[in-house]
DNA sequence: ACCTGAACACCGTTCAAGT
DNA sequence: ACCTGAACACCGTTCAAGT
């Protein structure tokens, strides 16, 4: 309809980063304090402006609007991500470590989990690993296109698997619940299916925690399994 | 901070379905439309009210707050979701048609890529594919909990994997992009990184569609083949 | 039982104006 | 070059009041 262009903050110029006035870095740091404390929806530009005892809206200067913003934080998240040089740890696990370590990250600032695969990832930060990635399946001895596809389907695993975990983990941090009290409010609503009433009780939700890191590593070596199987045949 | 209590529509009894007045049925078809035409940021409980020709605030008697109105729509996307009876089907075959078939309902209904792994899925049309999960699994073998860890495992994958899709889509949807021109912009982008210049190239920005189906596949035959190599070990 | 309107406390963004 | 305040067009939600 409107006919928006497609733009990045990473496909134009920054303003110059000389002394006066806010700093794109300074802007960055703050707005993912603020993202920590409050989340995604406690990240708006007058507060993030009255933090920086700035305007609202000088914020405005510094980036075209609040997706600019975003994209910002954004690639600071892949920056706190490592990954070890997969010629040298070896594919599977280089590929261990990443899934691992953007888990971890996503668990830190849950609200990137809102925005990993809806923002464009052409930040500095988001190509160097996605460079790291190519070569994890490059040294697997993946050709082709079939380097891509492998990527995106380890990429996809881990922020498939991570995003519910975050979405659980902030609604859980909100209010300490009971865990009997829960067990009978989801067996209730379960009643007509009898085969998920059984898993019920099987599923600890006393302790989520170490549940959840051994059904990541249950699917993380299944894909690797998975992908791996692609070179064979 | 503010202890909220752990909510969610489908734990509390719905209005009687009585005959005046909106029903819950034409609330979340409206909302349904609404959603497909402006996305999720246009869904308001404002434009609802109008739609629906009623007060904006009418909604607020059948729906405590937007969440619980978001839960409602959310299920209805589970209801399109088709899946064989895996004790017919085999369980590969069964797991083969849910992925696709959330696959193609979340390209249908874009904004639901925004809701699934984020907000809990207790509504029948959810537990019911939940339910047929379960069974893929228990009868590909699967045991205890690792019929759990399996099933996550799939729909990570299916959603981690369809999301960037969806998003992908909404960007060029708005504008049509000549595919040389974002080749271009992006080379500019990456040129720190000699290896993946050659990847610019290889994945054509002019079909995405069919590449993006047989990335799909890709994934999903190996998520299978991992998933099934647990069974033998 | 169901709906309304006014009101409250917010949003992102634009823009003329200041220094 | 950088920042400001006022203004515009929105939000979700509450609540007293209506029928």
């Amino acid at each position: 309809m409107t006919g928006k262009q497609f733009s990045s903050v990473w496909l134009r110029e920054p303003r110059k980063a000389t002394s006066p006035g806010l700093s794109r870095e300074e802007i960055v740091n703050a707005a993912v304090a603020l993202l920590d404390e409050e989340g995604l929806a406690g990240l708006s530009m007058r507060k993030l402006g009255a933090k920086l005892q700035a305007g609202a809206t000088s914020l405005y200067w510094h980036v075209s609007h609040k997706d600019e913003l975003l994209e910002l934080v954004y690639d600071q998240v892949w920056g706190e991500m490592s990954v070890p040089e997969p010629e040298e740890a070896g594919w599977r696990e280089a590929a261990s470590a990443l899934a691992r370590s953007m888990r971890i990250v996503m668990l830190r600032h849950p609200w990137s989990a809102d925005l990993l695969g809806r923002m464009p990832a052409l930040g500095p930060n988001a190509l160097q690993i996605a460079d790291r990635l190519r070569r994890i399946f490059i040294s697997a001895g993946f050709q082709g296109i079939d380097v891509e596809y492998a990527g995106s389907a380890l990429t996809a695993y881990i922020y498939g698997m991570t995003t519910p975990e975050v979405a659980w983990n902030t609604v859980m941090g909100e209010r300490q619940y009971d865990a009997d009290e829960m067990r009978a409010q989801v067996a209730r609503v379960v009643k007509d299916f009898p085969g998920m009433l059984e898993r019920i009780n099987l599923d600890a939700y006393d302790d989520p925690q170490a549940i959840r890191e051994t059904a990541f590593d249950f699917g993380l070596t299944s894909v690797l399994d998975g992908l791996e199987r692609r070179l064979t045949t």
